[in-house]
DNA sequence: CCTCCTATGTCAGGGAACTGACATAGGAGG
DNA sequence: CCTCCTATGTCAGTTCCCTGACATAGGAGG
């Protein structure tokens, strides 16, 4: 069983280490977050309404990248357990303004310590600079592949 | 409704970013792929055939960043529609050589093209040479984060 | 005022991935 | 030779996420 084959041509591709590394980055998050409870939807979720409180379910679902159905049951599963409120019916329009009770607030700052170690030593083989510079990339791709329609 | 809320601070985690892209990335795949009846990960299934013949199914989950069991049913699907070939029972040990029929290899390049398309596109915002340094970059990356043991 | 049009929340169903478990083939070590 | 130990293929059950559909709230335009 070679494991050093001479790294075949797919290797070759941005695309194809861009999912090795987000897919190794999602198997160590998940390692640390499940041992708390939360899956990675879970904290992804708690960390944006620790950054932006009062976030609607579907603001929640395009910056988490999922569909609007997914984190509303995400966003269920947290309410049970009482890591966050939202109203019974919203005062202006249907959005429903979430945010974080005390619990969710004490549960996202283990995660997010945990979360942020996990982040730190999958980039640790580059310097602080390399660090830089990929996520000045990868966020002029991004902005790119978000608004290609004007 | 903002849009341009001055990007708040989870943007500026690389590993967010990171998603994002690789979220873009596989939305698009899917869109050229879906009309040529193929998902993602059948695709990438044919592309590992396709440079590398005979691997096994266990291989083939490891390179394409799933189970065994996951990969086991693509495999299934792919040799249902008469795009590759498993022999009944291994000769040597349990591993199942697969290979590309011709029908196989046909499907491949026409969704390698459209798959490659999508990927240049989407990184076309870098130069070809600040491409080069995020292919190095993803690529130190995932060699730390595969072997972290020794 | 009335009519589209978009956005949001929600329910129902299906697909894709994962975990757990079992049996088997080959090699390592005593 | 016999005994672990690992790797592989496969079956069963569960969980997560997605697509499709519906009802509703607010705004745009005639």
């Amino acid at each position: 069983m070679k494991q050093e084959e001479t790294v075949g041509d797919l290797d070759q591709s941005v695309g194809y280490v861009l999912k090795q590394v987000q897919a190794s980055l999602h198997a160590a998050m998940d390692e640390v977050l499940r041992p708390l409870g939360l899956t990675v939807a879970q904290y992804a979720c708690l960390e944006l309404l620790g950054q932006h409180p009062g976030l609607s379910n579907s603001e929640l679902a395009r910056h988490a990248f999922v569909t609007r159905q997914s984190m509303n049951v995400v966003l269920r599963r947290l309410q049970e357990r009482g890591l966050l409120t939202r109203p019974a019916h919203a005062d202006h329009g249907r959005a429903l303004p979430t945010e974080l009770t005390q619990a969710g607030q004490s549960t996202l700052r283990t995660a997010s310590v945990a979360a942020r170690a996990v982040e730190r030593q999958i980039f640790a083989p580059l310097s602080q600079e390399r660090q830089h510079r990929l996520h000045e990339d990868l966020a002029a791709c991004a902005a790119a592949a978000g608004a290609p329609q004007p």
